[in-house]
DNA sequence: GTAGAAGTGGACTGTCAAGTCCATTTTTTG
DNA sequence: CAAAAAATGGACTTGACAGTCCACTTCTAC
């Protein structure tokens, strides 16, 4: 594939993404993508062998954006104060683009989750890698001593994953950040009771095994 | 309107929310609806001026039928030990009709909010009603004393509500209902955070203000 | 029982969207 | 530069589906 050619499906997926976003998978028509991304049917057909497959694309596109823009903030997690900064930037990010429609993976993965295993396959590990990554920024904190060496961490970012997709849904449904916050904040507050007594002991010894 | 068209009526709009639950709105044909209800285009567009219109009774029916079945769980809540049976009511519907859809409710909200303001002014109605009767039973608990007058039951309740839907979300995407109860698991200590020192306390005197 | 209303049947229309096909242009490579 | 590969343009086919229309049947009320 030629830079020309790499360029047009990139601009293809991208524009994609965005009518995905603002519509679903199933209201997206192709003649859209054509005329929004300035391509013909053949360079559709050309690149990808059919719709699902470029829904495909955009679920993978919009699973790496969601992906690198949190790890932003959880790679180098090592604070509680960390932890608010990263659910302000959520906050933050759901209010400036969020108000149309929600969680670019949460709402693939409502609608196709029931009509394409593929697609659900895709969405599933999505889910496994943003829960991933916030799993291994509180497994950070635990081994900074911060977070009890019993807390599952596993078990808690999938609670708080689910609190941020269920807040999500709900402020994009309210068209108001409330629900998100107020999800968001119960998900730091159950992170918290696993907060270790000294919080900057660098050692905590394993007096609660699990 | 005779007993005759009335079961009709009835009869689509329940074969319609079906329908809806398996595909979504976009994805259900009106011709699925006439052959699954035995019914006619003319009787349809007999009782609902236009598709939309026969959606909106969908989301109305499967708004009552969420709520009354919450609504048996949460009316007479008194305790915690009830709470719990509420939430493992929820796991258990989740897990028996839940394989495939999801929540109702959820899953329109999360296809139709952006799609139509009218769809969306009824189902943000419906969240309220839901998050409503939540709150309704832990403002009970409180007045019983189980849960501390300071305790914000509404934020307490859209928490929860949250908490719930991008549970049932993750659970539908990976088809395994753990997500759902870890969200909730999560959603039920925190509400017990707020759960008064001496349970029983019929009278719990106001030492915190709120 | 008869008129009018309520309920029903199903053919038909128009539109929109996915996918096919072939011709043409542009780029790469030997 | 010439041949092959990559990229592009756009007309055309096919099917599905929302919505319309009119004829017909079954009730209800007087």
């Amino acid at each position: 594939m030629t830079p020309r050619g790499a360029a047009t499906k990139l601009r293809i997926v991208e524009t994609a993404a965005k009518l995905v976003y603002a519509k679903g998978a199933e209201r997206m028509s192709l003649d859209e993508v054509m005329e929004a991304s300035r391509t013909s049917k053949s360079q559709l057909y050309h690149y990808f062998t059919d719709k699902d497959a470029l829904v495909r694309e955009v679920i993978d596109f919009q699973t790496r954006r969601i992906l690198q823009a949190n790890a932003i903030h959880l790679d180098r997690l090592d604070s509680f104060v960390a932890l608010r900064a990263w659910r302000d930037w959520v906050v933050a990010a759901n209010r400036a683009g969020g108000r149309v429609g929600g969680c670019p993976i949460g709402s693939l993965a409502n609608e196709l989750a029931t009509q394409s295993e593929e697609a659900r396959d895709l969405l599933v590990t999505s889910f496994e890698a943003w829960s991933g990554i916030i799993e291994a920024g509180l497994a950070r904190m635990k081994e900074q001593g911060q977070i009890i060496p019993s807390a599952d961490t596993q078990a808690i970012s999938l609670a708080v994953l689910a609190a941020i997709q269920g807040g999500i849904l709900l402020s994009k449904a309210a068209r108001d950040s409330k629900p998100l916050e107020l999800a968001f904040d119960m998900a730091l507050s159950h992170i918290e009771r696993y907060a270790a007594r000294s919080a900057s002991s660098q050692e905590s010894s394993g007096l609660r095994g699990n």
